[in-house]
DNA sequence: GTAATTGCTAAACTTAACTTTAGGTCAAGG
DNA sequence: CCTTGACCTAAAGTTAAGTTTAGCAATTAC
């Protein structure tokens, strides 16, 4: 293999431990832009298995492709992202962890007092009106506790 | 209204801020047993309001319907469950939260030092190798990092 | 007592995040 | 050179968790 080819697609796949079939996929979101060899098949960049493993990451976190996207989008364009680019993006990431790990806590330190307990008639229970709505996790449009149509 | 028909699937969405469709899918999916009135009508029990309100949270908590239903089914079947009941449930529900907001922590702590560092090329970096599986969150058959083939 | 609401079922549609399949092409080893 | 394994595209299939639609039936309100 000549000097700096590029990464094949399976290559990168085993670095990274996803699928060939998801990393096209990310391909088509726009997460990753490997480019062609002459024969037309894909070339990856090293940077690429950072690029992915932060995917990966992000996905643990909840975040969903398109806001996953978002925040790659803010990596430079012409250059090699360097370590100062990445902290940057991980220091909002940071943000939002934070929230969702207090948002945890707090409904796991109401759970034992709410669950079961007469206050779940949307009244005065901690774990109605959550402020933390980035939360949610899930799929689909559904409105969790807090904002029924208040005739309770 | 008589004095105790149950609820109306219309009555029992309003309480709980859900869509009568999803009301109807959750009886599909075994979560809720409502039992039918002279005219063929869905009739809920009060109990029903905390059944659903519990499927919120934990959906809130990143469970599938099938663990929910899973967790519900230790409730007692012949009677209205009391508060000691819920609270049964709630503990064990109560460590797999734990365990959630332990490994959401330690990411967080890693974050800043691994996304951008060299450590993402499978070797020693504390966001591969998760201990904790069950904190996967989103859908699809996907290996997270930490058990990737090794060839590195 | 009739109109407007609400409820019923069954089946099709939706979204996210992928995987699988089908039918070929490219590249590397012997 | 030729075979085998890796790649290619496009399209269809998959799963979770619901929603929407269509065509009727039961209730409620006036």
């Amino acid at each position: 293999m000549a000097v700096n080819e590029g990464l094949t697609i399976g290559a990168l796949a085993k670095r990274t431990g996803l699928a060939v079939s998801a990393i096209r996929y990310y391909e088509g979101q726009g997460l990753i832009s490997p480019w062609r060899n002459a024969g037309g098949q894909r070339r990856f960049g090293r940077a690429d298995i950072r690029r992915l493993s932060f995917v990966m990451i992000a996905q643990q976190f909840g975040f969903t492709l398109p806001q996953i996207k978002a925040e790659l989008d803010r990596l430079p364009g012409g250059r090699t992202p360097t370590k100062a680019d990445w902290a940057k993006i991980s220091a909002g990431f940071r943000t939002a962890l934070d929230a969702r790990i207090v948002t945890l806590t707090k409904l796991r330190d109401n759970l034992d007092g709410c669950i079961g307990c007469g206050c779940l008639s949307l009244e005065s229970c901690a774990l109605y009106n959550p402020q933390d709505r980035a939360a949610q996790l899930g799929s689909g449009p559904r409105y969790l506790m807090g904002d029924a149509p208040s005739d309770v």
